[in-house]
DNA sequence: TTATTATATTAACTAACTATAATATCGTGT
DNA sequence: ACACGATATTATAGTTAGTTAATATAATAA
């Protein structure tokens, strides 16, 4: 351990980044489950109801609805809610931009 | 579901989205482990051997030695050997602009 | 009010992941 | 051959995540 730019942190710098891996691995592990990755893929920049993303998806409601509250929670997307009906879209700008270099770096065509 | 790109496709385009969402998904969940992602961000574009890895990091050696199988396994972390030394470095670059992306959408000071 | 559609929640069971401790392997120097 | 340092592997036990089935809520329509 010669050469280290770590060595060269804050204590709170450290803290920080600490802080930046946590929220980091909460988010990303969010995005990681296939369901899930391939409901972030089927929105994009566009805001679709729960039940078009149950068929876009195809799993049983429920599991969808679940897997909908996980990235929520995450605030990976965020809902509306118009009569009976609940509409789902990516959550911010940033976010979208790094499910768009996924595609970049993992999708055969994109 | 009245408009859809999806519906679009034809069989072998939409099993290889479904290959391509397999594929990124078992990466997505590799990276997105705390101490795995810490790794990742101490790599950057560099190779660093597996002790110091253990050093930077800060924990066991075979907790490290185990979270690097899994890097290795998916193809995230590349491995050479010199001496009685393993160093490690990011497989490709497509991988390493990923990380970078990362960075700039979870962490505060990038 | 009752029925219906859309979405969310809960419970139960199973499977997968994680950290630790102990042990094995592999390369190097004596 | 033996000891030592570096890395990998295995076993175990605790925890978390996943799917399914059943049920609940909430809005609308009849």
């Amino acid at each position: 351990m010669t050469e280290s730019s770590f060595l060269q942190l804050t204590h709170s710098e450290l803290m920080a980044r600490e802080d930046d891996i946590q929220r980091a691995s909460r988010s990303l592990k969010a995005m990681s489950h296939p369901l899930r990755l391939k409901i972030l893929c089927v929105l994009g920049d566009r805001e679709i109801s729960v039940q078009d993303i149950v068929e876009y998806v195809g799993t049983s409601q429920s599991n969808i609805s679940q897997h909908l509250a996980i990235l929520r929670d995450k605030e990976i997307l965020k809902s509306r809610k118009d009569a009976n009906r609940v509409y789902y879209k990516v959550g911010d700008e940033r976010t979208l931009k790094l499910i768009e270099m996924m595609q970049h770096v993992f999708c055969s065509t994109h």
